[in-house]
DNA sequence: CTCCATCATTAACCTGGGTTAACAAAACAA
DNA sequence: TTGTTTTGTTAACCCAGGTTAATGATGGAG
């Protein structure tokens, strides 16, 4: 069995519009999403109102609340769509059930953890070692095609800074590419 | 089979002294390591030779730097031993072959994955979301144990802030509390 | 085309944390 | 005990980024 099959015959496919919700933080929501089309964005939503950018999801990958589908809590960010998105859903749990006895898909869900678990040490990288301005240029540099989708707003809020700080940082770097 | 098993079976036990590196960063290694007992750091160090910590290790965890191990590059970190420690080393390839064998382990090696994944999903929303502050108040209420360990030099480039910055902070930290 | 909303830029001011350096306090070896 | 090294505190100064708010630019909807 492979997981996309899995997708196909078992998933519920749904449509989403602009700004539409997939699930809201708080929510219980123990699915796992395959995006077929569309772009996405998890983000955190503070007591006071403020937003952080937890990543954006693209076409062919697959998202979901880890906290919510394995861990028995709620999801701890909100997912909304920034265009219209076509998804499958999957229970995790169903997953989790194939997969013990399912060597391939067990095998197969390793290796989707594995790059899960690599491209979160790197954002940890990112944030631990490197300043605003360089984690804007590796963004620039890694996810060009970002910044055609996203407003500025939110990758700002995806690189931990305000959209006003973004602003600063495009400017002192046109100057100084100018310069050279 | 089980992971326990693996690592008796088929791994290799070390001795580590105080100060001494498992590997640095730039090396290539590719195993996995279980720490019986002693306390170790992963750290990043900048070309400036700037430290910053990625995270401690305690006892009955695994180590691994998942860039050497799996994605064929090199290590983006260095491991090295805080206290006299002994681990148990395991090439990593040899738990990924036998997990294509075996469901019983290729499901213990899931759930060790899905663990790490939500561990980093945690830092991430920490670094994203709270101010230094806060985390360090948040590592206080998770980790305790920590303070008698680390060094508050260590545990300050854990927060991503220096030594100064901390001692500021545990200054502002304890004049509030004893103003309640 | 005009109105309104969203998004980006800029300025003024403030603050948390970085840097450097001096000093104090432990920890340890001789 | 005494000297040496490591670790933590404090002060002075600087700067990146936050906050607020005003102003521009862009872009549908009607």
């Amino acid at each position: 069995m492979k997981f996309s099959d899995l997708f196909r015959e078992h998933g519920t496919v749904e449509h989403y519009t602009k700004g539409q919700h997939i699930f809201k933080q708080g929510d219980k929501n123990e699915n796992l999403y395959f995006i077929q089309s569309g772009f996405l964005k998890a983000y955190y939503l503070s007591s006071e109102g403020k937003e952080q950018v937890k990543s954006f999801i693209s076409p062919n990958s697959v998202m979901a609340s880890l906290l919510s589908c394995y861990a028995n809590g709620v999801c701890s960010f909100s997912l909304a769509s920034l265009e219209p998105a076509t998804v499958i859903k999957l229970p995790f749990s169903y997953l989790l059930q194939q997969s013990q006895q399912d060597l391939a898909l067990a095998n197969q869900l390793q290796n989707l953890l594995l790059e899960l678990a690599m491209k979160k040490e790197k954002r940890e990288y990112e944030f631990l070692c490197l300043p605003a301005e360089q984690r804007y240029l590796q963004l620039q540099n890694d996810t060009p095609e970002l910044f055609t989708k996203a407003t500025q707003n939110d990758i700002a809020h995806y690189l931990g800074i305000t959209n006003v700080a973004l602003s600063r940082i495009k400017k002192r770097v046109n100057v100084n590419n100018s310069q050279l």
